[in-house]
DNA sequence: CATAAGCCATATATAAAATATATGGAGACA
DNA sequence: TGTCTCCATATATTTTATATATGGCTTATG
């Protein structure tokens, strides 16, 4: 079972013939052939079945397929991290922050200190939303995120709280109530609620939902936004109103005006996401410079 | 760059020097001195410092030690994983069920008592009618189908007798055959009966006018239903009467009645149906499973 | 200060392996 | 039925890893 047994695998899975992966392999069909059903015998299990018109994927080899897939990734990352490495920088982290998460001031702020502190650490940033983030960090395609909790059904994801940003309304500009000095929620319960889809961020969704609930009006869904920070063209749009994490203010196109909420006001809670059990030191350090960036930036403007 | 040289690189980071790694790898030290050397080169760093008294790592070294060590894990867990499928305990089973089969208490009873034995088996049910059951089953969507033979055309499916289900009449409810211990089914001949389209399941539905045949009667047949459990709701209608498998009385629908047929009465066969040739340890224990359920869990309240 | 011991590097030889070449056989397709 | 495609087997070849033998460097020790 070596690095070469599972590329000739995952190969063979993808092209669903030996002769052309071996082809792609740069190799003969016979010893690919012979490699395959070498391994399968000294795994106890068969990963292919040969049919005249090829081969296909058993059971067994569907399933330990993604898995085959990511010992090559890594892999090559590890030979990229060494060459990395060689060249002086010392290490690579795979930032994923979930919708919206990147116009906190707080998170650029702590990403840029980090990288001064540590200048020969290379960042990559991701956006997306939360369910993909764990799937990503679970499947080592990223070393830690922000997300918005929870995390789906205790994923063997550690969430550690990071911050609770309050919520504003959106309001189409020249809306009556745009020169309150806050609203309550109760007061939109005429107004299509525009909101993303739930898979997108339970924690966030239900947070506004409850927080409606609790204001003893239930809303009446408008249209679906793609994303969070994509419910700002709808409400622009005039197609309803949006309850968005305070950070969204800092986009300024024309339209929306932003408004405080009476309580009861929904937060969106944020929390840092690592794989369970590990904590290199690289990790631990960006963890350490977020917490100490939430917390001296807290003062964000209304 | 082999899982070999994650293993000696892990090794030698372990023990400090090169010569008692080599002893713990079973092998001599100058072979491992040159792989070592030979993979620093390829990657391009150093990854120990050569001291008087041994090695020790170096910055890189430190940093590629656990991800080296992850991968090392992650192969592990691959063999394990792989032995895990040959053995039936990992993997997973797409469950092929007739129609009105999950009503039929021993059926769930196994899968639930499978899962209890195999918790490393994820399972995967769905109900169809056995024409469209055995096309799953041959271009591999189904691993395994509980289904009422015949099956078309001796098609390329195993088909494993697993019992034979009686069956009742089903009467709208306050017919005038309701208060008869038994009912013959020569009595329904001027009874419309409501059945199924042959097509979703011929061995049930030639088996049921088979019956009716050796009653001496031929049957007026009524509206068609859209499967073997929709015949109750048009029985409920008024429309007719029905014979249906036995394990249908538990459709509480008011409204329907169900009672003993007298002999002849035909019988609903169900049987278990594999692909041709092919028996995954998995697909064997979930059958010996099945019969063993079907068996000791005769007794249906009747 | 000299000597011995410990440890890694190099060179050559040997053994093990993966791969290439040649060929056969089974099923699909026209 | 003949041809084509594709996988399996057998033998030969090459590559690669490993073993053996040896040398050099450093540190501990009398």
């Amino acid at each position: 079972m070596d690095i070469r047994h599972f590329r000739y695998f995952v190969t063979i899975a993808e092209t669903g013939n030996i002769t052309k992966a071996a082809e792609k392999l740069g190799m003969e069909q016979p010893p690919l052939s012979q490699q395959i059903r070498r391994l399968e015998s000294s795994l106890g299990v068969s990963l292919f079945r040969r049919q005249p018109r090829g081969v296909s994927l058993t059971e067994a080899g569907l399933t330990l397929l993604p898995h085959a897939r990511l010992i090559l990734d890594l892999r090559r990352q590890f030979i990229e991290d060494a060459h990395g490495l060689a060249q002086g920088k010392k290490g690579h982290l795979r930032i994923g922050l979930a919708g919206a998460v990147p116009l906190l001031p707080s998170i650029p702020f702590a990403i840029r200190q980090f990288s001064n502190i540590a200048p020969g650490v290379t960042l990559s940033l991701e956006e997306s939303n939360t369910p993909a983030l764990c799937e990503a960090l679970l499947s080592y395609r990223m070393d830690i995120t922000i997300l918005r909790p929870p995390v789906p059904d205790q994923a063997n994801v550690r969430v550690i709280p990071l911050l609770d940003e309050p919520t504003l309304i959106a309001l189409p500009k020249g809306h009556p109530f745009t020169n309150l000095p806050e609203i309550h929620l109760s007061r939109l319960a005429a107004e299509p609620l525009i909101i993303f889809p739930r898979e997108l961020g339970p924690g966030f969704f239900d947070a506004i939902l409850a927080a409606y609930r609790d204001a003893g009006i239930t809303p009446s869904l408008g249209q679906q936004a793609p994303q969070i920070a994509g419910t700002i063209p709808l409400v622009a749009a005039g197609l309803g109103v949006s309850i968005v994490p305070q950070s969204l203010h800092q986009l300024h196109t024309g339209g929306v005006t932003f408004h405080k909420i009476a309580r009861p006001a929904p937060h969106a809670t944020l929390a840092i996401g690592i794989r369970m059990g590990e904590q290199p030191p690289l990790i631990h350090h960006f963890i350490t410079v977020l917490q100490q960036a939430c917390k001296t930036h807290m003062e964000l403007p209304a």
